[in-house]
DNA sequence: GCGAATATTGACTTATACGTAAGGGTAAGA
DNA sequence: TCTTACCCTTACGTATAAGTCAATATTCGC
């Protein structure tokens, strides 16, 4: 067990490209193994390479994303601290909710585009 | 009624500045009216633009929301059309639902962060 | 009618997130 | 041995979505 992913297998399979791994490498999100200079990822820096994406597609920057994975990493033991990282954090809860909002309301939107398509192409008399 | 907005009544009210709606205009997503060379934006314009910031927060590139608001003004009438816009609405679609997924994920591992950080907060014993 | 505030266009600059090209190394299979 | 298929680094290029001047108009309030 505990084997290694190389790099195009894992930019097989989250259809990204390497240049993308190396990038998120020097921007210190991932810290992959070396075999020599050849990279070696473990499925914890699988996992994490998830989340990464995971945080890409709602749109954070990669500048947030080292953050959060900062925090996991090493999360803060002063009180002050504590505080500035919870304030963040409601923060990031209300842009996130305000988000979720404005993707039920587009879905919707789709919803309604769709149906006038329908409706545009029965008139039209086409078999569908 | 049927008031004018200025520019910057509406750059104020959506927290945008000037430059955006320009350039929103040279990119053909909002045609207000001219009085001179000065530009007055009806009510209509200003939910366009709400719904332009919108798509926005959601990703949505420019070209995106152009295309989206063309088919608003100018549904495609032919049938071929009509099912290639269907197709892109799935997608859209798809798309979106993968993006609320990520969204609630996301607000989940904020809730468990926010509660580590009372936790960490109580051990350390200060009085929040 | 005048000054402050607000408006305009045009051109140049910037940050983010990679793409792409150049140049080269390694390992396996035919 | 040669080709294929990977792997690497460095460096420059690019698209998107504006930001930031600069150099004027224009318009509002008094």
């Amino acid at each position: 067990m505990d084997k290694y992913y190389t790099i195009t297998e894992l930019t097989r399979e989250f259809g990204i490209s390497t240049r993308t791994l190396r990038f998120y490498e020097d921007e210190g999100l991932i810290q992959p193994e070396r075999r020599g200079r050849t990279r070696l990822f473990r499925s914890a820096d699988r996992r994490l390479i998830q989340e990464i994406l995971r945080g890409r597609r709602i749109g954070f920057t990669v500048a947030e994303i080292r953050e959060i994975i900062q925090v996991y990493k090493d999360p803060p033991g002063e009180a002050g601290q504590l505080r500035l990282l919870m304030r963040k954090v409601e923060e990031k809860r209300e842009d996130l909710r305000q988000k979720r909002k404005d993707i039920e309301e587009t879905l919707l939107e789709l919803d309604n585009i769709e149906e006038s398509c329908l409706t545009r192409l029965a008139e039209i008399g086409v078999n569908t």
